[in-house]
DNA sequence: CATGAATGAGCTTTCATTCAT
DNA sequence: GATGAATGAAAGCTCATTCAT
């Protein structure tokens, strides 16, 4: 956790840091990421970072904690009443608010599903666990809730479905985000939806992409 | 691509160099492989690496090829004749000899799969797009065949599917590892199969999860 | 000299950054003391210190200072009346005192002697002079007194004398030390007492290593 | 131990670092000894500092060796058959060369006598063990022989005799350099003897200080 | 073709000290 | 008198790559 002497600067310099460190960490990732350019973008003292954090690893993980605190932002109020909802409603909200945040916030998006993709970096894999305790349970919750109320298949592996839950989403984020570039779209200013992706998403999450044989019995639609 | 140099090397030696270089990235990633540490471990002269590579580069392509390569070895005459089989039989035997291959090379699966999990560092963007030119026609082909046969719902979005199933045999492979992890087995030796994670995954992509409302029908699921 | 602010300062608070400052110069050092941990341990701020001390150096000498007030509280009332007893009975209770000093505070003990150990250190130098410009006249005349009463062989070279009285205390020092390191003793509660050594030192000092001969008559030469 | 890459440089530029690392540990002692400006006096790029040293420790502890093989020079040919002497001219003999040697190289010597003088930094606790396992059992052997041929007063403690052994050298050290610098003589070319510390030396510990009673008897000193 | 010495920019981190509040 | 943010030089060390032999 950063030092309360970061905490006490004026918000516009401590603004002026963590953009400049989401910048750092967007374009180059966590490894590769220079303190000597963040300060340098950041136009304060090498000595001053050192007074604000313990360290690269600390600075990465406020971010990472300050993205999540943005990204519930982006939560309508459906996820207020999680269990008034159907489980499927949940995730789709889920997935739409964090690739909304995603969309607005491309590089922060970037370095927060880095998380989810790197085993090879040891801080990755703290954040990582420490993601999994928060939503693991998180999910749980909502899996019980949903196969008791016969919404999912009871025959599922928890462990499994959670996983991939959560790899999902990140999925979701290449697959936004891949689309984009290949359109060629600016992402500055970009205010299309991320609905498909999401509606693409849930979908195959719903009803995987077996054709049901029987014309008769439908289960579901999408 | 290597020079002629490194092939033109007796098989020992290159052997050796390829085994150091699999335990570098293996444990390190590529960001912080160390070539210092590369040459060191393989025995040889540090200029003589540049005379065998162009640079780290060139040698982390170099061993993915080569784990390609191998890969293919855990293929069953099931692919031999892929139009011949049903497309989750087809699926299923892909996620099977790449978790099996992962599972006996676990340092070179790792490798592997990062590749679908870095976009930060711009080598692995090369990579990544390299493999989806290979399994992108591949997927798409075998996609046609399956919903012109009935075997996939022609309604999904094929773009999105292609994506998907290459992503999801990285999530296998996370999961079987990180189940093995919780388990604390010992990797070395082994032998059980990879066949849960496997069906696992085939089912959920095949059926999604949600529960079926009328009982009479069953959608398999092993 | 600390400035009138430290001095002003309620007692328990200078004690405490006394303390502070012992454990830091005792643990690493004079040249690798950081003021930054001292003024962290002690709960001080940055520019306190600056306000009760010139520098690291001004601490320093004032930490020297009062283990040597300290360690006067070790003198017996023997010391009160140094011209009342033989010159080794003196010197016993000179070195008794110190060790006992340095066995109670085995830190400061350590900060104390490392002075006479280290010339590199150019503030080192400076205290060891003050320390010799004070002891050397005590020790001139306890010798010139001895001398006078046949308790000391007026052969002597006394400066050599005086050097070697000082600096065998802080070899007193390392070896009873160091054989409760050997011993493996925890320091804390230790009560055992320091006369085994410091009567090696003194019957050293006194009579060398030589074997006397004849009972009636010495040789030797050199 | 420095790598192959330091021991196969031409002996000019090996000589030049050995140099600018005497110079340096000289002026400043390990702690504070700077590795960059080592490199710049010898005229190296700082990467080959490490590609010959491990670290500083490394240089520093090849440093210690090296004036220890120097020393051995400048031991006369009675050290050729050390049980052919009496104990304290073999005393003698390994005072006077210990010194002569630091009178010929002042820098070195100050830095060999450092080691048994500074017990805050790590790295000299571990050459300060190595010596005393080296110095140790032949002192041991000398100090047995002696004894059973009557030379030394078998009463003696030899565990806190030996330790004595060791460090009174060093104490000769610092009396000879001290009384060089209260003359203000110049070190360079310095050729004055280095006898009359060692014999003050030497019959401090053959006889002590304390004035022999017997009018009759003489014990000498020189 | 093999070698391995040479390079210097770059890294993260710590430091003692100043000074405006 | 107390504070603690700001500073930038300096530390030890690693890196991928080049090149003369």
């Amino acid at each position: 956790m950063p030092k309360d002497t970061f905490f006490n600067l004026p918000e516009e310099k401590r603004l002026l840091i963590e953009s400049a460190a989401t910048d750092e960490f967007g374009e180059y990732g966590f490894d590769n990421a220079s303190i000597n350019r963040i300060v340098a973008a950041a136009g304060i003292a090498k000595g001053s970072f050192y007074q604000y954090f313990e360290d690269k690893v600390d600075l990465f993980k406020h971010m990472i904690t300050k993205f999540g605190e943005q990204k519930l932002v982006y939560l309508s109020p459906v996820m207020q009443n999680p269990f008034e909802h159907d489980f499927f409603t949940l995730l789709e909200e889920l997935y739409r608010s964090g690739l909304a945040f995603a969309r607005d916030n491309p590089k922060a998006g970037k370095i927060g599903f880095e998380i989810f993709k790197n085993q090879t970096t040891p801080v990755f894999e703290e954040i990582y666990q420490d993601t999994r305790r928060q939503a693991g349970p998180f999910f749980e919750s909502l899996l019980d809730q949903a196969i008791s109320r016969g919404e999912v298949d009871p025959g599922i592996d928890k462990g499994f479905i959670i996983h991939l839950l959560i790899h999902l989403q990140a999925a979701s984020f290449d697959y936004y985000f891949q689309t984009l570039k290949a359109g060629d779209v600016d992402l500055i200013g970009w205010t299309d939806d991320v609905m498909p992706t999401v509606n693409l998403m849930i979908n195959f999450i719903k009803n995987g992409i077996q054709l049901q044989k029987q014309g008769v019995l439908t289960n579901d639609q999408s």
